[in-house]
DNA sequence: GCGACAG
DNA sequence: ATCTTGTCGC
């Protein structure tokens, strides 16, 4: 990877803190709640050089799919750890907008992945797309960017606080016994309660609900052009 | 000083 | 995330 410029890190790490400020994470049971008629939007990207091959899968709240898109963007900024919505929420906020506007779609609620306010500067990319796009916004991650003490137990639904300065800022999640947790937290307009619930509801068999782990394959089809014919192909938008 | 570090 | 072969297991 590119060294960045202790400039550029400082810069980014500025906004971070002022963006920040902008995020105000509700209490329990208030904020976004999800209604059995609202339409859940995943997203994920798959890199191919400067170009991020995204896919979006709709749903429900439950998990279940109703719809998938995908399309490729131009990714010019590099990735640094800790600074991964200036990488990532570009390109994906270029594909809500596509979905949105062209497509008259709008949903309720995005999950992505990455981290909310799980970060050291609390703000991970799912603050910065919810603040863009001005929606409800949860991110789920395979890894933690916060080390947590504690431990998680072994079964299914299990879950450890993970803290930042004393403070809860997201959750490690057992989706299956004996698998590997996942990380989810709230970026944006939606409390940590919520985000735990929302993660747990989404139907699925595997260490990643599946309507996450469509999501992922669809960005490594659309990667590879090999794309199935039920999908709603953009193709290069910009 | 060195390594680790969401995707 | 990506570069990459075979291999173990259901």
């Amino acid at each position: 990877m590119t060294n960045l410029s202790p400039e550029l890190l400082a810069y980014w790490e500025a906004e971070q803190n002022r963006l920040a400020s902008k995020i105000l994470i509700p209490s329990a049971g208030m904020g976004y709640l999800p209604d059995v008629e609202d339409i859940i939007l995943v997203l994920d990207i798959q890199y191919q050089g400067n170009v991020a091959a995204i896919g979006g899968v709709l749903g429900n709240p439950q998990g279940e799919i109703e719809q998938v898109f995908t399309a490729q963007v131009s990714a010019d900024v590099p990735y640094a750890p800790g600074y991964f919505c200036f990488r990532e929420g570009p390109p994906l906020l270029k594909f809500w907008q596509n979905l949105t506007k062209a497509q008259h779609l709008q949903p309720n609620l995005i999950i992505l992945d990455g981290h909310g306010i799980a970060h050291p500067r609390k703000f991970g990319v799912a603050c910065w797309l919810g603040l863009h796009t001005q929606t409800p916004c949860l991110g789920c991650a395979k890894e933690s960017l916060l080390p947590f003490e504690g431990e998680l137990p072994d079964n299914q639904g299990s879950s450890l606080a993970i803290k930042l300065h004393n403070e809860v800022v997201g959750w490690a999640l057992r989706t299956q016994s004996g698998v590997k947790p996942i990380f989810a937290s709230p970026g944006y307009a939606l409390s940590l309660e919520t985000a735990k619930q929302l993660i747990f509801n989404l139907k699925g068999e595997y260490r990643l609900p599946d309507i996450l782990r469509l999501a992922d394959q669809v960005a490594r089809a659309q990667a590879k052009n090999e794309l199935k014919n039920d999908w709603i192909d953009w193709g290069y938008i910009s």
